[in-house]
DNA sequence: AGACTGAGTTCGAAATCCGAACTCAGTAGT
DNA sequence: ACTACTGAGTTCGGATTTCGAACTCAGTCT
């Protein structure tokens, strides 16, 4: 019913994971430190039944962990886990398409380099050759059909 | 009600146009050559009328566009634009994700350099002092606060 | 005792999604 | 000139998700 080349089924397996209005907004604000259930709740604006079933799936996934901070009333608060933080380069490649595309909202937002601070790019890189290239020349995504 | 730093609402911005269950997997079949609405359905799976909905958003948020392919009968396709083609780092960053950290599915798919073949790393790049950094060296997705 | 905290649940109403069947213009075959 | 088929959608009713607001429950603070 649907033989896309392999990559279709990992996009799709990603998508499985995160792929509904609330989990990448969920992700980004574990990356900005927030980690207990009414600052999620605040922060993003989201109905408290589906954070609780969204946490719970994204821990069921790995991407959060729920740790016990505090013993005397029971409390647990969602920390991102490794695999939580592999998916900032997806995060910031979203951040830059809209600054770049979006036409609403002129976002005067700006990624930068932390050390010297200047507006970083984003790129494939490859290890044996040194380089950095751009999605042209990556194979498996499909990009290299006539145009 | 919610003030994160400006890269917040960058992603949210994105995620208002893309952030739902179909539309960036319609932009992967856009970008392996997909067009007409019959191939969209059958290649997803999705429901036509949701993917009648889908696909004018994406034409108003400029990323695909409506092309009249044929006169006879009156046939339109949907082509991927400029904007389209530039959320492809987001895709291939997914991908990437599930092949490395997604329980499931084994995908023995890779994405590669295509000149040399070699397996991928996806990279920030600075232009300005030449070096490639990780996710933990950007400012303003918030990876700074204490661990 | 009374108010507060933090992590959830429970509720009914509202928005979305789904598959299956239908439309509508034109083309191809007999 | 009747029938079948194509391709891009619409129209349906029913099933699933989402929502906000109010509630629970253990423990703490004053």
């Amino acid at each position: 019913m649907n033989q896309q080349g392999q990559s279709g089924a990992a996009i799709e397996e990603t998508l499985r994971v995160v792929g509904d209005r609330w989990s990448i907004l969920l992700v980004r604000a574990g990356l900005r430190g927030i980690r207990r259930f009414d600052d999620f709740c605040d922060d993003l604006g989201i109905a408290r039944p589906v954070l609780t079933e969204r946490l719970r799936r994204l821990v069921k996934f790995g991407i959060f962990e729920r740790v016990r901070y505090q013993d005397k009333p029971v409390r647990y608060e969602y920390r991102l886990t490794e695999a939580g933080l592999a998916l900032s380069p997806a995060l910031v490649a979203l951040v830059r398409w809209s600054e770049e595309y979006s036409q609403e909202v002129s976002s005067e937002t700006t990624l930068v380099h932390a050390p010297c601070g200047t507006e970083l790019e984003q790129a494939f890189w490859c290890r044996s050759c040194q380089t950095t290239f751009g999605p042209h020349a990556v194979k498996g995504v499909g990009v290299n059909d006539e145009s």
